[in-house]
DNA sequence: TTGAAAGCGCTACCAT
DNA sequence: ATGGTAGCGCTTTCAA
């Protein structure tokens, strides 16, 4: 039966046009045929305002043109640039962008189950690849990942040891954290604080390491007295560093004119943290940067909005983003070409400083650049 | 033929199983069987780590359960709430979630188009349903959303005196920019200046008759030089109120200290203006809010990030989304159902305050309450 | 160059 | 309760 109603098919088409649908599909992608066919395709094409039947082409081709990004939460301005440079590339290649955010799993576990249901979920058809950017890789992660139905690209780093079980994009917190210590430093400031995220994350270790690094490398010593950590919030940053400060670390922590003992910079692991930091500071009646300065990371658009603005370590979020999806999409043609299955890729992407005016030389004469 | 390789299908499995792939789909979706035979399919099913193809049922079933989502720019926090908000919905009821953003698309007449693009592209059976925050609702929207080939909810309003084409959610900004001028107001300022968006929009309409009402409500002559109109960015937010500080409204523009002619509140047509007014009033040593009070709109979370955190008016996004989803989703229970059209829904959303230190009561007696 | 027909994986109908 | 089978819309052999 043909064209009773409903949507035009390559079936009206073909009826229309007075030829097969093999003609219509052909003419349709491009597969050459004789000028008059094409035309009367088109025309009856153009004519019924038809639109190819993307889930039908998806079931006869194997592949479904969409692609699949996965983040934890997308309050987190990180993963909004991460998306945002995922539909980009996706969008540029002709791909449709599901997008999975687990943030309504309230807790770790939740949202580890969540992701290791995504990556089942790559079994199902309606995804060619996925970008996982996972809050913390288990060894579950390593096995899902190892028999995922579809290539992945991790936005992350594998646990230490282990055969990469698929491609990855990571950053480089630890070079991060050194960056932006090393430029406190060299303009001046002598006690360092590190607001750092909540405790127990491989980030944060590592960004602890670069901060140590740094101030070891100016021949400073790290004070544990300066180090506090604090949900990844403005709220939290600054009842976290008014915390420090209240500590024997702060020095009285009311001028900072000058007396040895004060905090004289803050290192935050997140721009949130940074403006609750900023936040703290300025109701103390301390200045920022000419008492205190302070340092972000992330460089989120939170960054240039704060006051002053911020400087922050430009983690790389949206170009580690960029080359995971352009990464995944190699697989894919790796993939639909029939090549043989050649070994995970690793990329890191290095950070970069942007200094604002949070982080300016105190007003005093500043310290010799070392 | 039959499971020579490949991922395992019903076929593989009513095989395993010793009975039909009828018996393996009505087992899968439950639609009843003899306990001997649900447990033998489920058993095959697990041992073969089945995962059904959803492509293969979407096919068959005339439904994706995919939800688009197609807002213009991901670096709009309203936008991220609006998508969050979808997220969950579509989420919640078991959906996948496709993000369209048009933000690669530079200019408006771009995005236009991309938005009609996606409308028709709502037949090629990828989507049950659209919810599309537009630019800006034109005649040829108005068109495409009356033929569109699934049930579409529009954030945003449509033009006055046309029948709605689709179902629509749309905040009101003239109540919002109401409410925040009669707060301003109310806590006893006197000179409110208004930072608008772009000029020409219709919200920027709506806003400014707000802005001019709540004036007027109180004997306040609206000034002309008080209003100006900038890019929705932080940097183009300060550049703007310099503008206007310097201006004849700016009464001198340096302490702001009880004198007649200076501006003592800014409303502001979005948070990120908001956040560069601040920064505007920062530099030129003004103090926010005891010599002028700064309000946004949008209420984002960039709200509380500024400083001192920003007393902003919540036009709802989150909360428009979330009914526009569930529009969205009864339209398609509706289409289902097979249940007749029934004509299009609007709703709107009112707006609330969030009072921060922004907008606290100047240092002097404040004007009395009326 | 073109048409007939198989088949992607699934569900639903109709018999049994 | 169960099995055979048609068919969702498309692309792609295979013949002609």
């Amino acid at each position: 039966m043909v064209s009773t109603s409903g949507p035009p098919t390559v079936e009206t088409i073909a009826t229309r046009a007075g030829v097969s649908t093999a003609s219509v599909s052909r003419v349709l992608n491009g597969h050459g045929a004789r000028p008059e066919t094409v035309r009367r395709v088109e025309r009856a094409a153009a004519e019924l305002g038809y639109v190819p039947n993307a889930v039908a082409r998806s079931l006869q081709g194997g592949r479904s043109r969409q692609l699949t990004v996965a983040v934890r939460d997308l309050r987190d301005p990180g993963h909004v640039a991460m998306v945002r440079a995922v539909q980009a590339v996706a969008r540029a290649h002709g791909y449709r962008l599901v997008l999975h955010s687990t943030d309504t799993a309230a807790d770790t576990a939740h949202a580890v189950a969540d992701e290791l249901d995504v990556l089942r979920g790559l079994a199902d058809g309606t995804s060619d690849g996925l970008v996982l950017c996972p809050v913390h890789v288990t060894p579950e992660h390593v096995e899902a990942l190892r028999t995922a139905a579809q290539p992945v690209v991790v936005l992350g780093a594998f646990p230490d040891g282990v055969e990469p079980p698929a491609d990855g994009v990571r950053d480089d917190p630890a070079a991060g954290a050194e960056l932006a210590v090393r430029h406190l430093v060299r303009t001046g400031r002598r006690r360092v604080a590190f607001l750092d995220g909540p405790a127990g994350t491989a980030p944060g270790r590592d960004r602890h390491r670069g901060y140590r690094a740094a101030l070891a490398a100016r021949g400073l010593t790290p004070d544990p007295a300066l180090v506090a950590h604090a949900d990844t919030t403005v709220e939290a940053g600054t009842r976290a560093l008014h915390r420090l400060l209240d500590g024997p670390a702060g020095g009285g922590g009311r001028t900072g004119e000058g007396h040895g003992g004060g905090v004289d910079a803050v290192l935050c692991a997140d721009d949130r943290l940074a403006l609750g930091a900023t936040h703290a500071l300025h109701a103390r009646g301390l200045r920022v940067p000419a008492d205190v300065a302070v340092a972000g990371m992330g460089d989120s658009p939170l960054a240039e909005a704060g006051w002053p603005p911020l400087t922050s370590v430009d983690l790389g979020a949206a170009e580690r983003a960029r080359i995971a999806a352009e990464m995944l999409l190699a697989r894919v043609a790796e993939r639909d070409a029939g090549t043989a299955r050649t070994p995970a890729r690793t990329a890191t992407v290095a950070p970069r400083l942007a200094v604002r005016a949070s982080s300016a030389p105190p007003a005093r004469p500043p310290g010799v650049a070392t």
